[in-house]
DNA sequence: TCTGGGGTCCTAGGACCC
DNA sequence: TCTGGGGTCCTAGGACCC
């Protein structure tokens, strides 16, 4: 009987930790990346560990992380560079095992089970892994070692900065316990005080509760996995693959809108943003959501789903403001507005009907010359006059 | 302190069909 | 004339994560 071996890895306070590598001056210092103190409505996005001592945290309105630390080096990110050390990372995971599973810019499951007669015992290879990422990148890892990936990724947590820790087979449940409830992945800040409106304030008050008992509470999913996660079983979040796939933008205002032409006009730019995307990652899709958020910062969106694919960017735009009409409550202001093509498949093959529809396939021509132009040329913007003026 | 941007997944209700 | 139950798709909202 084989025995199951996940490493999950983590690139420590990751676009931090870039700028330090590029930038020697800011080694052992505050910094801060994400927008500007000065810039509204913004925050941190990622800050070193030197920034953390004073409180700073990921999500944090940047005008309080001045506060906080006034000497913060505060920087914007760099995305270009730090998915080209991602890309690099990634690369030496995949010397480890042919079973990466990459979930975001700075993480990865790596599966690990099999590969004792290449690399010998789990926990030297993820030692060895560590090391390679340090010498080659300059970057550190935190790693947590377990028998499925639930666990595994709790340990890479509770290790960090650059640590290992492996939870042996067997004592999944143990370690779960021994952990605080804010160390339960999966379980927010929301469901954290559902728990304590309920009498649960630690992991063995929820191993205590029966699973009836969770799901009425929390309902089926929420309450399986709460028995599960205790136990330190695998919850299935990681391992499912991806089913439904949108892509979206969405821009927060720094002043409220109410004006229904610059509204529409920023509607006219996520158009713009979410149809190149979808063309350079070759996505068709029928349904659009339009998000609206109000100055008291409710949320609310509309989607539509339409017979046939979004076509051009214009298509995307008439679908967007024939949305965003029927759900704005006129006068209210705006400070977030977003849009996303979502249930998206692979290909841009076009339905039948499109085949003779020979104004949009010109449309959908000049769209496609102007990406490839824009691909070959990365400092080119074409925008529409009406975005061009707006901006400038 | 006044709250980013890009995602995924779940729930519940309604429509519609068999 | 009243009405069961399942399946699927769609929509809106919400929770969570990095």
């Amino acid at each position: 009987m084989q025995r199951n071996f996940f490493l999950h890895v983590d690139l420590d306070a990751f676009f931090a930790s870039v700028e330090q590598l590029d930038n020697p001056e800011y080694r052992n210092k505050p910094v801060i990346v994400g927008g500007f103190p000065g810039d509204r409505r913004s925050v941190v996005s990622t800050c070193s560990y030197e920034a953390r001592r004073y409180g700073v945290h990921s999500a944090m309105p940047t005008v309080k992380a001045k506060k906080l630390c006034p000497n913060g080096i505060f920087l914007r990110g760099r995305m270009k560079r730090y998915h080209e050390i991602s890309y690099q990372v990634m690369s030496i995971f995949k010397d480890f095992s042919p079973d990466v599973q990459q979930m975001s810019v700075d993480e990865a499951f790596i599966d690990l089970t099999g590969t004792e007669k290449l690399f010998g015992p789990p926990e030297e290879t993820a030692l060895k892994l560590k090391e390679r990422v340090r010498t080659e990148t300059g970057l550190t890892v935190s790693a947590g070692l377990a028998a499925n990936r639930y666990v595994a990724k709790i340990a890479s947590g509770i290790s960090k900065p650059d640590g290992f820790f492996q939870v042996k087979e067997g004592e999944e449940e143990d370690f779960m316990l021994s952990l605080p409830l804010d160390k339960l992945w999966g379980a927010g800040t929301k469901t954290r005080q559902r728990l304590n409106s309920f009498g649960f304030f630690t992991m063995k008050d929820i191993h205590r509760a029966s699973i009836s008992t969770l799901t009425t509470l929390f309902g089926s999913h929420a309450g399986n996995f709460l028995y599960n996660a205790v136990r330190g079983k695998d919850v299935e979040t990681f391992s499912n693959e991806a089913k439904s796939h949108s892509i979206s933008a969405e821009q927060t205002f720094p002043f409220d809108l109410t004006d229904t032409y610059i509204i529409e006009t920023e509607l006219l730019e996520l158009s713009y943003d979410v149809f190149f995307r979808l063309l350079k990652e070759n996505c068709n899709g029928k349904t659009v959501q339009v998000k609206i958020r109000y100055e008291d910062f409710i949320t609310v969106t509309v989607s539509g789903t339409y017979p046939r694919n979004v076509s051009t960017s214009d298509d995307l735009f008439e679908k967007a403001c024939g949305l965003f009409r029927k759900k704005y409550e006129a006068g209210r202001g705006i400070r977030l507005l977003g849009l996303a093509v979502q249930n998206l498949s692979r290909g841009m093959e076009d339905s039948q009907g499109e085949l003779f529809d020979f104004g949009e396939e010109k449309k959908k021509a000049v769209e496609k010359a102007v990406y490839s132009m824009q691909k070959k040329d990365k400092s080119l913007h074409v925008r529409k006059a009406r975005n061009l003026i707006n901006k400038n």
